[in-house]
RNA sequence: GUCCGGUUAGCUCAGCUGGUAGAGCGCUACAUUGACAUUGUAGAGGUCACAGGUUCAAGUCCUGUAUCGGACACCA
């Protein structure tokens, strides 16, 4: 009886693949390496310097937070970039970091804390606090490092960043005084977002409108008829505002004062002919409260009007309220709309209303809009261009912010992908006001201005004796904003600087296009001439199966964690890309990643048949390739031509489908098949062709598949025998030819 | 109100610069203990939302309609 030849593979091939035996320590192993730095890549000859580097930067994730799917999304996509990019041979590095996301740390502490000792931030003081954050900051910023780990993430940990550790506070420095002595940052007293429960300003991005239900109250204002939902404002309404051109009121002079009833009392009110009234809302009159309002600010702006705070800054009603000062402004409304009707000023109500307020996006309360001293940056001010190598852009051009961050996208200094997002950036932009970037919270930057008898001094350190600084400190996008600089040395005019800026992809969420995305872009081309980025890839949102947006409240979230406990980091990975086109929403199932699950272990068989297959061959002897070799080794090579040029045009879900369709149903259901007889059969030559074939078909598969799906083809690759691989280390093998 | 998307197989979606439709999952039948805690082969299933138009030719370009969704603005 003929023994059945049982080649030398390693045992390790026997039992299917089983991720958690390999992952942890396959992931120490490559960082261990060095791969992960460029440096290390330069030295060891296995890329080249002459290309053009490849960078990113992660967005850095909140230090407190724990691993959801959108980051999980996010890592998958970055490191196909970034471990393709490394094997076309790129100095390729990719920055990590975490954020310090100062507004929900501080609350969250502040939350710790009350719960603990009944203590509130100013009980213990600024100091303490401080103490406090940093403690816990410490404690947690470990558990999304690992977690970030777990995904695979060939990041370069050498040269990790915090928003908040010392050379991102000089950055951060360095670019408030060269903007404030530059004139594009000032301190001015000016409508802002005013947030009573946490204490502090808000920028327009983090204001969120929710749909409530609000009455609205017509009231009798002499002659007039004024809708408001807000009644609890209107205490100090002395100018009534209507269209120039409306016919109903044209008997009406600008400035001419007329006595009406009021709620305190008779007051003398003040006619404002401006267009910013609309003939067509209600009665095409309206009383305005600039102190609380944004619109009305402009308004009073304009023609010069006096304003005066009726609400301190806690929503307690002032002096001015007569009988309703000191009642906080939930409970005063009702009880003034009853006095109205007492005096016969309330027309109409309409219950039904429906109005969006104005909250603070980040956990915080309904906004009430403020006057107050602040520091903004200045987006329509007009300046001369410093250097710059942004195409459209000269030295020398009078620019402003916002022109600045128009043109770099215009002249496709940046292309944002999927293009529609350019369209939605512009509306931002135009859109766009002065940027409140003062935060009266302790857990930030801190601004670098001194004061002393009424005079300021914007420096680093303080100036001297009796200068106080001022205790606010800086919205933390104004720190993102310098993220691609400042985690490569800006303002330090390092080599990291200089190679890897501007980077390469700027890959994150469409949700923070306005947030982050726009910010960086201002900043860089501000401050260093450069865009921040080249590319912008926005994925979309990871949703549940039913397209619904996971929340804890629906019950439908998918830790990625779990995922990767169940089927592997590989699995979920792949999961996370395939049907994943940018821009667009992903669903997601727990049987979708089971079945890319499966698709690692046919790979792992896929290597066990080929590496049995190959085990006797002679390397020694060229092949001669029938027909049918060279069909196979042609339609190889197409399959990479085409995989890579989708990773090109980051269209990652195309080229992991071709990949993933490829490997299982060309290679494992027509060739393997194919070739059993071949390799099994008494032509020698045949035999040895086909060996070749699969031995070529198995190394490029398993390169083609190890950006989308590291952890199974490296460990593949390392029990895989030496003479078919060009590197010991397959994360830094060289890309197939194409 | 302004702008932007979607509408293609039961489900989730892909189809770039126009040449009579694809993937994954699911479903049906058959085969197989094999490299595969299975897999393979075959198959069913689509007037590509609707109506016009351009073209030799239109999911693919243009116009309009319906419908779902998103962003931004306004909201006295």
């Amino acid at each position: 009886m003929e023994e059945k030849q049982q080649p030398n593979i390693p045992e390790i091939f026997l039992s299917p693949y089983e991720p958690k035996e390999h992952e942890d320590s396959l992931y120490e192993m490559w960082n261990d390496s060095g791969f992960f730095n460029p440096d290390t890549c330069v030295k060891a000859g296995v890329v080249d310097e002459s290309k053009d580097p490849f960078s990113i930067v992660l967005p850095p994730p909140n230090v407190t937070g724990v691993l959801h799917m959108g980051h999980a999304a996010m890592l998958a996509v970055e490191d196909i970039l970034v471990r393709y990019n490394r094997m076309i041979g790129r100095e390729t590095l990719w920055i990590p970091g975490t954020d310090s996301a100062a507004l929900a740390t501080q609350s969250k502490v502040e939350g710790i804390i009350y719960k603990k000792e009944k203590k509130r931030r100013h009980d213990i003081g600024r100091e303490e606090l401080l103490a406090r954050i940093d403690d816990f900051v410490e404690d947690s910023k470990n558990t999304i490092i690992n977690q970030t780990k777990k995904m695979g993430s060939s990041l370069d940990w050498s040269r990790y960043a915090f928003t908040m550790d010392e050379k991102r506070y000089d950055a951060v420095m360095e670019a408030f005084i060269r903007m404030y002595n530059d004139g594009l940052i000032y301190r001015g007293a000016r409508s802002v977002n005013w947030d009573p429960a946490m204490q502090t300003t808000v920028s327009d991005d983090e204001v969120e409108y929710v749909e409530t239900n609000s009455p609205f109250y017509y009231f009798k204002y002499g002659p007039f008829t004024i809708g408001t939902v807000r009644p609890e404002t209107k205490f100090g309404d002395k100018y009534v505002v209507m269209h120039p051109d409306d016919e109903r009121y044209k008997e009406y002079e600008h400035g001419q004062t007329i006595e009406v009833e009021w709620i305190n009392g008779p007051i003398t009110a003040t006619i404002i002919k401006d267009e910013a009234a609309d003939p067509e809302m209600g009665s095409g009159v309206m009383t305005i409260t600039p102190w609380h309002s944004t619109v009305d600010f402009e308004i009073a702006e304009r023609h010069g009007l006096d304003r005066e705070p009726i609400i301190d800054e806690r929503g307690i009603l002032l002096p001015i309220a007569g009988e309703f000062a000191g009642q906080h402004i939930k409970k005063a409304r009702a009880a003034i709309v009853e006095k109205m009707t007492e005096k016969g000023l309330v027309e109409k109500v309409d219950e039904k209303n429906i109005n969006k307020v104005a909250t603070n996006s980040r956990g915080g309360g309904t906004i009430e809009p403020q006057i107050k001293e602040q520091w903004f940056i200045n987006v329509n001010k007009e300046f001369s261009m410093g250097h710059s190598e942004i195409p459209g852009i000269n030295e020398g051009d009078t620019m402003t912010l916002k022109s600045l961050m128009i043109k770099a996208v215009e002249n496709e200094g940046i292309s944002i992908l999927p293009e529609r997002f350019e369209r939605v950036y512009y509306n931002w932009i135009n859109n766009l006001h002065d940027w409140c970037i003062s935060r009266q919270i302790w857990y930030g930057h801190r601004i670098p201005a001194w004061f002393k008898d009424g005079e300021v001094t914007v420096q680093k350190d303080s100036p001297g004796d009796g200068w106080e600084q001022d205790p606010d400190t800086l919205d933390t996008w104004f720190s993102s904003g310098l993220w691609t600089m400042s985690t490569l040395g800006w303002p330090e005019q390092t080599p990291d600087l200089k190679k890897f800026h501007p980077t390469s992809v700027l890959e994150t969420g469409y949700d923070i296009l306005f947030f982050w995305v726009a910010r960086m872009i201002l900043m860089s081309t501000y401050l260093t001439g450069q865009a921040p980025f080249k590319n912008v890839y926005l994925h979309g949102l990871v949703r549940d199966q039913k397209g619904k947006k996971m929340s804890k409240s629906l019950g439908n979230i998918i830790d990625p964690l779990d995922m990767i406990d169940k089927f592997g980091t590989d699995a979920t990975r792949l999961s996370l890309i395939i049907g994943a086109a940018p821009g667009n929403d992903m669903p997601l199932s727990e049987d979708k990643v089971r079945g890319y699950k499966k698709f690692a272990n046919k790979i792992w068989n896929i290597s066990r048949f080929v590496l049995t297959s190959i085990a006797d061959a002679d390397w020694d002897t060229a092949p001669t390739y029938s027909e049918r070799d060279q069909e196979i080794l042609n339609d190889l090579k197409a399959t990479v031509t085409e995989v890579t040029k989708n990773i090109e045009e980051f269209n990652l879900y195309l080229a992991g489908e071709r990949a993933y369709h490829y490997v299982w149903h060309e290679l494992a259901d027509k060739i393997l098949e194919e070739s059993k007889p071949i390799i099994s059969g008494d032509n020698a030559e045949a035999k040895l062709a086909r060996q070749y074939v699969l031995r070529e078909c198995l190394v490029t598969s398993l390169k083609l598949l190890h950006p989308f799906m590291p952890f199974v083809t490296e460990t593949i690759w390392q029990n895989a025998p030496d003479e078919i691989k060009d590197q010991d280390i397959l994360m830094v093998a060289k890309w197939p030819v194409h």
